[in-house]
DNA sequence: TTGTAAGCGTTATCAT
DNA sequence: ATGATAACGCTTACAA
């Protein structure tokens, strides 16, 4: 019952008498070989219990069929939703995936980088930790040309692509939204600038403001790491001005820091929207646990990991060049909530 | 600057004089070398820009130092958690982690176990999915003795160990809990019985009702997938009963469902906790964005993880043998919060 | 303590 | 369409 010899492709040979050159190139469905002899290998393969061995594979083609995924952290709506599409795409392609998460630390984030490069990694997909400041440490990746493809949370290089939603764009819209509930002092609970998507959005929200001749108060755009105890903090900030001075609006940058910042001023007596209306960012699902659920922003982690794995196999099997490819935009969509709704909506 | 040609153990025994094969103690930090030859080797090792190549390595030595972890789903709290445990050990060990979540589908778990198989993983860790039904898929692994080590959610067998925590005597304590806060007709909202953690949940329930010679009323133990959906429909199975008829405590076997129900029947206006408590379990993040926060059961995903994973690697590398172990048990603790405290505590 | 040499299981190259 | 043979880079008896 159980086998306790490994069986190789030389046993497959030997029992149909071929070579194992012809049983090897059966086994990949080469095209150089008789459909009758490809039958045969199979069904002996699979008589003997055959498994094929990867690591001598490996070691002989120079290609591990292995794609590193380097996340901020797997404990998330969007990157567990972004993991589910790349698995989705490798495994029909015939890729295996190693994940990693930095836990925000750029320190763990290059040991991450360092351990994929031994494990010779096929290619990367990578979201960036919040204060990783230059890339230098995918030098070896973009030296030997691996393909490197960021996702979300992405890099400036010549040497790859980024897959992303347009922030500045889904950004713009929310600040929109709120001056067209009546908002004027709106403020922004924002990441840290070297993120793409913190610093975009930033921009957006700018924008919208300045489109509409609207201020930006003196402290209404905060820097934090977007956790609850940051939106704690902002809301004890907010408790502290005096109440002419309050924002009547709080766009943050994630959902998390938004509905902790709620619970805050709303334990202070703080009425959302009609006091202060919120909106928020991912669509995260504590967004409609929140009373009043958060207005946000939503956008597919399946759809971006799918795209961005198939950009990457794609290159790796030849049929595009990633290295011509720029930028990669998927679309977002605003979710309109009670958080930020005063008024029915327009139309 | 870029090399294009990989440095093997041969370029450094040239470089150095040796033979290959002290190369390769050397960089092994075999015992049986001379230390001043072992500083030479390293040395040369990062001038020359020597990676070792796990394939050769593995093909050769039969070890994969790979671990495989299967998980129900990545986007939770617990897991996220027990994997950042595994992947402390495994990284000081030595080791490195594969990944695969099945979405609770049986079938997916089935193709993961069989990719981890082919993959020749060392050893595996192991949630199970909510319908897996038995341990048949696994057989490869026991067959050849390749260690399994289950974790939260375990299976029954003799060839391998699970690492948990007391749900029996957790949930007892959650139920009594209710019972001192005056429950006396408490809804249980579990899980598939097929898991452990969902069945000895209901167990340690049953217990603590038992023990206060309280009936459990028909219809009082609902099994669903504690989506935050079948919360929803829990509340209004409850809203659908005539008021002298319905529970006055709600034991939810995970947070998501507690949460979902508790804001259908706030919308309903019903009052929580002195029209109904409610417990949940887990402490997810979203236990304490609810109003009022909810009781719950914490337990360390981290800790569970480091133990699995330590536990896997003491028995390959032959310190301990896994196979005399049957069940680890860690810690949890009741966490009292609002949703279920209607006086204050004993004491 | 170090060296020699065989071989892990596959695929690439060159023949046939 | 198939076969023979040589790597791929490393580990490990065994020898020295």
């Amino acid at each position: 019952m159980a086998e306790e010899k490994e069986v190789t492709i030389y046993d497959i040979a030997k029992h149909l008498n071929l070579s194992a050159a012809t049983v090897s190139r059966g086994l990949k469905g080469s095209t150089l070989i008789n459909k009758n002899t490809r039958k045969k290998i199979n069904e002996a393969a699979k008589e003997l219990g055959y498994r094929s061995n990867t690591f001598a594979s490996n070691l002989r083609s120079r290609q591990s069929h292995t794609l590193g995924v380097l996340t901020p952290r797997l404990n998330s709506h969007f990157v567990s939703a972004a993991l589910a599409g790349m698995e989705d795409v490798a495994s029909r392609e015939g890729y295996r995936l190693i994940i990693a998460q930095s836990l925000e630390d750029v320190e763990k984030e290059k040991s991450n980088v360092q351990s994929m490069f031994n494990s010779r990694v096929d290619g990367l997909l990578v979201s960036l930790a919040a204060n990783t400041e230059n890339l230098d440490h995918f030098e070896p990746f973009f030296n030997r040309k691996i393909p490197v493809v960021f996702f979300d949370r992405v890099g400036q290089h010549p040497d790859s692509t980024s897959v992303v939603i347009d922030n500045f764009a889904a950004a713009y819209q929310v600040t929109q939204h709120l001056i067209e509930q009546g908002c004027t002092r709106i403020l922004h609970l924002g990441g840290n600038l070297l993120r793409n998507v913190y610093n975009d959005r930033l921009k957006g929200f700018k924008q919208a403001l300045k489109e509409h001749n609207l201020p930006l108060p003196a402290k209404f755009h905060q820097i934090s790491n977007l956790s609850g105890d940051a939106g704690v903090q902002a809301a004890d900030w907010i408790l502290s001005l005096p109440v002419d001075k309050r924002p009547d609006g709080v766009f943050s940058a994630n959902d998390t820091a938004a509905v902790f910042c709620m619970l805050r001023l709303k334990a202070a007596g703080i009425k959302i929207p009609n006091d202060i209306a919120f909106a928020g960012f991912n669509n995260d699902p504590i967004s409609v646990v929140i009373e009043p659920n958060l207005t946000t922003i939503d956008y597919s982690g399946y759809n971006i990991g799918q795209t961005a794995a198939k950009n990457l196999i794609n290159h790796l099997k030849g049929s595009i060049d990633i290295y011509m490819t720029d930028i990669i935009s998927l679309r977002s969509d605003l979710i309109i909530r009670g958080s930020s709704l005063r008024k029915p909506p327009v139309g």
